[in-house]
DNA sequence: TTGTACGCGTTATCAC
DNA sequence: GTGATAACGCGTACAA
């Protein structure tokens, strides 16, 4: 293996100088820098991330625990985030917890042990404060994503609450009498903790216009109530969906073929997730804004202030309006 | 940070018996291996991947190259792999190329500093020749996925040529008469190495069906070709269309409601990528087969042979056959 | 079975 | 601006 020593030979300086060349850290003049430049190309170096990492103790490498490999809304995220990452040098470490606690600890131990300098994770319990202490004692920077768990950590989410309120609000306002809510529930998260937010959003709404008449349905990740779903949505016959995300909206789009219901006709739809498929059926849906989400994470993981006060950065959504809500 | 030391320490052993207990490569007697363990629980110890990397220059971490980060079919491929080496006590590592050969010549570097046993990536160029040398040099495993670009690596891939030629027969028996390919182009890719196999399995079809009238139409991956699409489409008029992704698949359908034709009255349709919105529309769909691909991958990574010929390991698809090919 | 001691490749701290 | 050298935390040959 050719390591710094070879080029520091082949450059006739010291490895020190060649370190220096490395690290922009400190200056070398011209000549010398080029030539030890020339050398790393020559011999084709590549610094040792470990060698690296274990002496300055620190690493340009974030990670990222994700809680649902098939959500596609996250892998979105994952894309903009590893791209933005990368062009500021650094390196993006995606683990999956599989809506799992026991998952999800053993990530953060990975990534502790991989010098991250920042842990992103969608938080699928809240009873993983001893790793999540340890990892912050480490001088680790945990955000937690989406979900606000953890009431000592930061969070980046959308605001589902605002989301929820706009989409009932728009339902509402076309006339829909019986109003039905697809919420998310965590499994394994003792009292669910992302959910009221997106009922919240609803009910106030409904509260607004003098409503009284509605139906929440919480579906869970793991045990795939889609059965319980249908049961629930032909007993009460809703005229108005707002469903959390594509996958669980999927199965509603099969219950009302199944039924023979037409939207917006017989069922006016929102969905959550405003990806392709969703609007080539012409389905109304909450529009994540990705980049500003992206653009407020990063600045969250490079620009926090120094002061200690927990914040909150809620991203607005923004609903991209389709015939399935007329 | 607490250290072996720490830990050798406080169980009073040598920080060789410690190491020894997390290794598990030597004996210890039961009572001490029970006294390192306690230690290590009661301080919260995590071993330092990098001076263990370091030190061992190996490490238990694959990395991944991922060419398109918003392709579905390769985000489902992503989350099997790292759940299966997790379960082995392995990590996965992955990067996005970008379908950009410079993006993935820096996503070796990374992969080679970070001392990744094995490279996994989906080639966007033939000519990154130098960066994958000195991996194989390094005695790193590279393995291209899904596209057969450099004839002296390993490949694992979806048999596409078989996938085309029996979605073709599918469509001529059901008597089409003018089908349509939409192949893949990959750009920075000089001489396009991946759809030859559809096109040939479509050719063979078509040839054993005594057929001659066919399109071909080849959609690059970053320009967006959709306009040209769509004039294709619509000058050509075929009466059956087998497209490569879901994505293009979109476009079609996009293509088809805008000129008002219907599947499979009009158009009957086979799209690659088996994913949830395409069963619901009741497409025909290419099923990757991803679960025996995931095996197919680990049986490479991990129990290789020592012969050094070259192996191009095909993973027969599925057709799930629904109505849109009728 | 256990402990001692060295070195992995790099960066930081001194000198000059 | 440059060079010598001591760490960083861990694994392992070797000795005990």
């Amino acid at each position: 293996m050719v390591t710094i020593k070879d080029v520091a030979r082949r450059a006739n300086v010291s490895i020190a100088t060649v370190s220096r060349v490395i690290t922009h850290k400190s200056c070398v003049s011209p000549e010398v820098s080029e030539r030890v430049l020339d050398a790393i190309s020559d011999l084709g170096y590549i610094t040792d991330s470990y060698a690296s990492g274990l002496r300055s103790k620190t690493t340009k490498t974030v990670g990222i625990i994700i809680s649902n490999v098939k959500n596609v809304f996250y892998n979105n995220v994952l894309g903009n985030l590893e791209k933005s990452l990368r062009k500021i040098g650094y390196s993006l470490f995606t683990l999956y917890s599989a809506e799992n606690a026991e998952e999800e600890l053993n990530s953060f131990k990975s990534l502790i042990a991989s010098k991250v300098s920042s842990i992103i994770f969608t938080p699928v319990t809240n009873t993983n404060h001893k790793i999540i202490k340890l990892a912050l004692k480490r001088g680790i920077d945990v955000i937690q994503l989406f979900r606000n768990v953890y009431d000592y950590l930061d969070t980046v989410a959308i605001d589902d609450e605002y989301a929820c309120y706009d989409a009932a609000n728009l339902l509402l306002d076309h006339g829909a009498k019986r109003p039905m809510l697809i919420n998310v529930r965590y499994e394994s998260m003792p009292n669910d903790v992302v959910s009221p937010d997106r009922f919240n959003g609803f009910s106030k709404s409904l509260s607004e216009h003098g409503h009284t008449e509605y139906k929440v349905f919480d579906y869970g990740v793991i045990s795939k109530p889609f059965e319980k779903l249908r049961e629930e949505v032909l007993a009460y016959s809703p005229d108005a969906l707002i469903v959390s995300n594509s996958s669980f909206g999927l199965d509603v789009l099969k219950i009302l073929k199944e039924k023979g219901q037409r939207y917006p006709q017989d069922v006016k739809l929102v969905f959550f997730d405003d990806i392709d498929w969703v609007a080539y059926l012409e389905i109304t849906a909450v529009n994540q804004n990705l980049d500003l989400l992206n653009k407020a994470l990063l600045e969250r993981l490079f620009t926090r202030g120094d002061d200690s006060t927990v914040r909150y950065i809620k991203i607005p959504p923004v609903l991209s309006v389709r015939a399935s809500s007329d």
